[in-house]
DNA sequence: GAGCAATACTGCATGTTGCAGTAACAATAC
DNA sequence: GTATTGTTACTGCAACATGCAGTATTGCTC
């Protein structure tokens, strides 16, 4: 029996109903769309397509490209009504993944560079993306979008990234001043910088400037 | 064999660097300190603890609960010499798994309705983390934090959180407004209002009033 | 004294990732 | 003219991780 439809195979249910695409294509495609909103490994873009054949929601035709075979799969009627109820249903709780603060939390068992280099990779790691949609934006001002009907959508989604990679970045400046206040990482405590920050949040207000 | 070291594996080696944690207790105590950082299953923190033991970086002891037995963890000289190592390798990218952003990218296959409730969705989510933050702090001030020494770190981190947060809510409220301006959520492509933001974010500029 | 929540786990099926391997074609370097 | 590197186009497999069902005791309320 075929398995469960995840919240991955509607994610590339929906991008097979913008146009037919490869197994290849599809990886490609999904690691630079999706990335920022459903970050999946490139295995299992391969794998999706195939059970949504099984399942029926799409088709798959072998095309002779030279020598080898390319599998192309295109949705079908049934694909594009399964989409169309999983749109109703109630979304996944959001899940925030980062290490780096990890090393923040237990700061104590290294040194402040430690600490300071976590932000570090942090800040490198948000730079890359913030950069790579700042440049997708011009592009579509420049060039246009793949799918132009849609730019509407792209663009909302990339006021998200901006607006969060933004506050990332201010909020690692501060926690790097902060830091640099400490004499060490281990043993501070309630200090009296901490204790004006936690007041703050108790009430709901930042403790990072305009 | 005994298996590798995961960044799950370090996070528990941590705790038990705090004290010493029955598998119970590091479930409860995980889900509630780690959730925001680096959100691990029930199942994974009752299996984690084990994987320490053949390591040789804890040691269980089998303790007298009533009827019950529980197992109680404690690090060794090992484990602390491992977690000592980990703090100064490179730290994993951050991983943001959003659904209801995966529904605005994909919003033309439903309604202004559907896309609407992925953000009351979300928005709901959010809200309960930034309350639960919010009243953590307003206890650290009240009745002091578990490990007060380390309260200047569990500030830090919440800063982090509560930023965060407030900027996905501003977003929300932003892109309900942006929805509610549209006619429908299919085939709207470059519109001036979509141009106009696409010019800001080009520019690396918010497109969010302060 | 019955029912329900909390404590304290384990087993198993399924979902997901990372890595190694395979193999053809295309472009440039030597 | 051939060697090397890069891109296209995948598959197999081990290991990591999650969700859910199941088990069994304690302690509290109704």
């Amino acid at each position: 029996m075929p398995s469960k439809m995840t919240t991955s195979s509607f994610a590339v249910l929906a991008l097979l109903d913008l146009r037919p695409w490869s197994a290849y294509e599809l990886t490609q495609q999904a690691q630079r769309s999706l990335r920022y909103a459903w970050p999946k490994s490139e295995r299992l873009l391969y794998s999706e397509p195939k059970k949504l054949v099984d399942l029926g929601y799409a088709t798959v035709a072998e095309e002779d490209q030279g020598g080898r075979t390319r599998s192309v799969y295109t949705i079908t009627d049934e694909g594009r009504a399964a989409l169309g109820s999983w749109t109703q249903t109630r979304t996944q709780p959001p899940r925030l993944e980062i290490e780096a603060l990890l090393r923040l939390l237990f700061a104590d068992h290294g040194t402040k560079d430690d600490v300071l280099g976590a932000l570090d990779d942090l800040e490198s790691d948000i730079d890359e993306h913030h950069q790579a949609i700042v440049e997708l934006m011009a592009s579509y001002l420049d060039g246009g979008h793949p799918f132009p009907h849609r730019t509407h959508l792209s663009v909302l989604f990339a006021t998200f990234q901006i607006e969060i990679f933004k506050a990332m970045e201010r909020w690692i400046d501060f926690a790097r001043d902060e830091i640099d206040e400490w004499p060490e990482t281990a043993g501070l405590g309630m200090t009296d910088r901490t204790e004006a920050m936690t007041r703050l949040l108790a009430e709901d207000r930042s403790p990072i400037d305009p």
